[in-house]
DNA sequence: TTAATTGCAAACATTTTGCAGGTTC
DNA sequence: GAACCTGCAAAATGTTTGCAATTAA
């Protein structure tokens, strides 16, 4: 007992630290998100994970699930994957990266950066500077 | 007059052509909306589209606008472009072609689709087939 | 002990839908 | 006159917000 008590205190630790080196103050509910989407790559709607967390035990309102991944957002602790107007999905790895979207079952796969160029761009605008390049290859059951 | 009646009569009647020619029947509301947003590139949200109608003598009802826009990017008279979650824009370009994104402003630009080169995709899932590649280069003011 | 955080419910923005009335062929 | 189309208002969807109560530093 002692020894899975130390295990599950380190994880929860480790979390923590993550949080706080953002400037993110490590509350009981942060924890309990931050453990669900910052732990593995995984993509998800705030919805998905108040669904989870409700599941699992609750303890988390929906407006604090929507509240804390804009936060982590904003922290960089998440990045967003624009690929269905009408629903904002998160995205556990925050590296520059393109993806597949499945647009029957709504399901995403990330590619790597590197494996994709972009190359071309026409000039921008003046005083315009790039925030970032996301490409989508939308897929579907061959017909 | 009778120059001018002509005028607007070959006009109307070259919309009509064209939603015929996807099997749209041309109605009224419908060969107003065309003229708003298939005759000239553009972007646009259905919101704006009904507010544009409405400042002009209105006419179109905000779920008839919505509707048709619909309508017209099934039949392939749009297409849709996803740079902001919560937004539905379109696209009166339904050639494929990539976008840049101003995310201050809102403001989309097309790009060639030739401009730009995306090579290296990972396999498709088993039975997948691509529907389309979409780049967004999101912009803001050089910092 | 004071500033930050949470939860609830209400508000909000956008889009879709049910259905009665109108239009078209 | 059968099928199609429109408009209204209501519903649905996804997200944000105001504010009182709670918790953390």
């Amino acid at each position: 007992m002692t020894i899975i008590r130390d295990m599950v205190s380190r994880h929860t630790d480790a979390i923590a630290k993550k949080l706080r080196d953002r400037g993110v103050s490590p509350t009981a509910q942060r924890v309990r998100i931050a453990e669900l989407v910052l732990m593995e790559p995984n993509h998800f709607t705030a919805d998905q994970v108040f669904e989870k967390i409700s599941l699992s035990g609750g303890g988390v309102s929906r407006a604090t699930v929507y509240n804390t991944l804009s936060l982590f957002l904003g922290k960089s602790l998440l990045s967003e994957v624009v690929v269905d107007p009408g629903k904002r999905f998160y995205d556990s790895t925050t590296e520059p990266h393109h993806h597949i979207y499945d647009i029957e079952s709504g399901e995403l796969i990330d590619i790597e950066n590197a494996r994709v160029s972009v190359s071309g761009l026409p000039p921008l605008p003046e005083g315009k500077e790039v925030a970032g390049i996301n490409a989508v290859v939308r897929i579907r059951t061959r017909s």
